[in-house]
DNA sequence: CCGCGATACACCCCAACAGGTGAGCACGGG
DNA sequence: CCCGTGCTCACCTGTTGGGGTGTATCGCGG
């Protein structure tokens, strides 16, 4: 029997990836995007809440999928910090965390485990390229880590407040965004915002899993 | 005989916003935009080339102005910086410079007197608000010189080329900068360039008249 | 005539950002 | 087995930006 999984995240890019990365293992993941389009009723075991420039303050929307009556379990797709129950309290109702360094057999794995409630070690396995998956500005070069800090600058963040979505420290922030600048060609905040606009770095804001919620200021 | 006008300036509002201020004398004068629409082979007897959010260092622009044959003559319309020849040279063939300033009756005797050839005295007459005419962010509140360094904000400049473009010092721009973030309600510049992206602070870039340049960058 | 708003500029302070260098660790390919 | 790439972080420096306050002139409206 096939785990029926939501994609959570607001970039067209990154859930079409994720999905792609996921497709050949179908006989035992079917991805259901959360999307305009899909049936409100429609039921998932696992919806997958990707954390690619989501601001981790978003508890809201956590805690949204957590109450949702149509989620079985939510399960938060991070970079896999050693430790994601460290900071000030994660929201509560989360099934597991798995690591973004995980190869795409071992995912699907894993949301198996947790689908029978069996156990997940955290095996994060250290420090390594992300597998698999898409993401914006993926054929420009930029990493998925530059990517991921440019989007965040790109909606118009401080240093600071990526800081505490991505739970990284200032001096790495510091160096992704220079090293970004150099590949995209620029040299200012500015130019930069200028240039994640021009190239969809900004998040789509249309999603059906997010309805109910207020109107996104923005 | 009434004198054939255009209005150049990359702004849908400006360029209406001065028309509109002109329907008055439309005896005296006819605006005709050089937009899309326009047979490019009409003939205009003078271009006012506005300089709102203008690169003063667009002296390509104003050249290419002079060299159209479509084109009489080349009237700078700025805001009347009491020595417009000041700055490491214009660009020549311009015929005259009038002010900002300027109510509208002033205006079309001015155009009047450049188009017969006569001198034009120098009435700048000081420092005083700007009539009639119209600007992005007019009903946010924001004054013409607000909207000015926010345009330039938006696409992405920095304090030091504002200086360049608008004549100003490092100040005053700072000034306008602060008080016009405070009337958006943002506090940073990454936010007030998001604003102007969402209201229109962009310069439109599909001018006629520009046709034959390069397409910019941008 | 006096206040108010707009333009224009000055000086000051401090936080934020840009840019450079270096360094450790993990992984994958030659 | 080394080399390259990506992720992570640190330290340092210089420039830019944000914010406050104050001053001056002009023009409009009460």
């Amino acid at each position: 029997m096939t785990i029926r999984l939501a994609i959570v995240n607001d970039y067209e890019v990154v859930v079409r990836g994720l999905a792609s990365m996921l497709r050949s293992y179908s006989d035992r993941i079917e991805v259901v995007e959360l999307d305009a389009g899909t049936d409100p009723a429609a039921r998932v075991d696992i919806a997958l809440f990707d954390t690619f420039a989501q601001s981790f303050r978003d508890r809201e929307r956590i805690a949204r999928l957590v109450r949702d009556p149509r989620v079985g379990k939510v399960v938060v797709y991070t970079w896999g910090a050693d430790d994601p129950s460290a900071g000030s309290g994660q929201p509560p109702g989360i099934a597991a965390y798995v690591s973004k360094r995980l190869a795409a057999a071992d995912l699907v794995t894993a949301l198996e485990r947790i689908h029978a409630d069996e156990p997940v070690r955290r095996q994060d396995s250290g420090h390594g390229p992300l597998v698999g998956g898409d993401w914006p500005g993926r054929e420009e070069g930029l990493t998925a880590r530059e990517s991921e800090v440019l989007s965040l600058v790109t909606q118009g963040y401080s240093n600071n407040d990526i800081v505490e979505t991505t739970m990284l420290s200032i001096n790495s922030i510091k160096s992704y965004i220079r090293s970004a600048y150099r590949k995209i060609g620029v040299t200012t905040r500015s130019r930069a915002i200028l240039w994640g606009i021009d190239h969809g770095f900004q998040p789509d804001r249309v999603r059906l899993d997010d309805s109910g919620g207020s109107p996104e200021h923005r």
